[in-house]
DNA sequence: CGCCAGGACGCCC
DNA sequence: GGGCGTCATGGC
């Protein structure tokens, strides 16, 4: 990754990555695309800081009216700008699918997120579709102006007073989940250290947090490269191309490559 | 109308 | 420990 400091913002060039594939790839929730004069923009946020950012048909990547200040201290650990993915891509393309999959989609990066936004993001994704996630979690940030409700906020309020978000039986695992990082019974930045088994015995103690959320959760919210997360896409996946199991040389970064077979199978022009 | 979506829970055996 | 119905909501 390159970077240069203009009057227009952060200029980064980067052949490893794609805003479409990475931003609107279902691992995060909250970046828009908007019209622009650019090849596409995207407009978001992460934590405190906002951002918009356009991809150019060069292939480089506008940082709007970011500080280099604030690029090195938010935006190129958030798009993991540190990883060498060319590298991790060569990995996966001595196997096969892994390969076309990659082909398919070479500028998905995994995205360095918030534990906390992503347990509550990935709690409501269940058995839900991406455009109504996203409906569900703009709702909530609208009930607090715009920003991600931290753990306290969230413990404040009820199902009943959720009833805006149109989330379903999901309010519920919302407060539960609220209720015990407050208090503690939870604490996410110590089982983003845990032995894995360990972090995913402890997120599943929260109602609504199963094999699935818990695994999105270490893979999008605590950058655990290894963790899998297992859907009805990736199921699909392992039943068509993985009869035997997925390759064992491959698990320590198992996780970004499931994000290249999720986009790659849902997005397949046909079957 | 039924089927499905980045699933988990409760109950049954 | 595995199998199955149920849980809201909305798009197709």
């Amino acid at each position: 990754m390159d970077y240069k400091v203009t009057d227009k913002g952060i200029i980064v060039s980067e052949a490893d990555l794609d805003l479409d594939e990475t931003l609107d790839c279902g691992q995060a929730f909250r970046w828009k695309r908007i019209p622009s004069d650019y090849d596409y923009t995207y407009q978001g946020r992460f934590l405190n800081s906002e951002l918009m950012v356009s991809q150019t048909k060069k292939g480089e990547f506008i940082f709007h009216d970011v500080s280099e200040d604030d690029f090195l201290g938010t935006w190129k650990d958030y798009f993991d700008f540190e990883t060498d993915y060319s590298e991790l891509k060569r990995q996966f393309s001595e196997e096969k699918t892994l390969s076309e999959a990659c082909r398919f989609a070479g500028g998905i990066r995994l995205l360095r997120q918030n534990s906390w936004e992503c347990l509550i993001s990935f709690i409501i994704s269940q058995n839900n579709n991406i455009p109504r996630i996203k409906g569900i979690i703009d709702r909530l940030c609208g009930m607090y102006s715009g920003r991600f409700p931290d753990a306290a906020e969230l413990s404040a309020e009820t199902p009943e007073t959720l009833s805006e978000l149109r989330s379903g039986f999901r309010a519920k695992y919302l407060c539960d989940a609220a209720a015990k990082t407050a208090s503690g019974i939870v604490n996410l930045s110590e089982i983003a250290e845990m032995p894995i088994e360990d972090a995913r015995t402890e997120l599943k103690k929260i109602t609504g947090v199963g094999p699935k959320v818990a695994e999105c959760v270490l893979l999008f919210g605590m950058h655990r490269t290894e963790a899998f997360p297992v859907d009805v896409w990736i199921k699909r996946v392992l039943a068509e191309y993985y009869p035997d199991g997925f390759p064992e040389y491959l698990s320590e970064n198992a996780g970004i490559a499931q994000q290249y077979l999720f986009h790659y199978i849902r997005n397949l022009p046909e079957k």
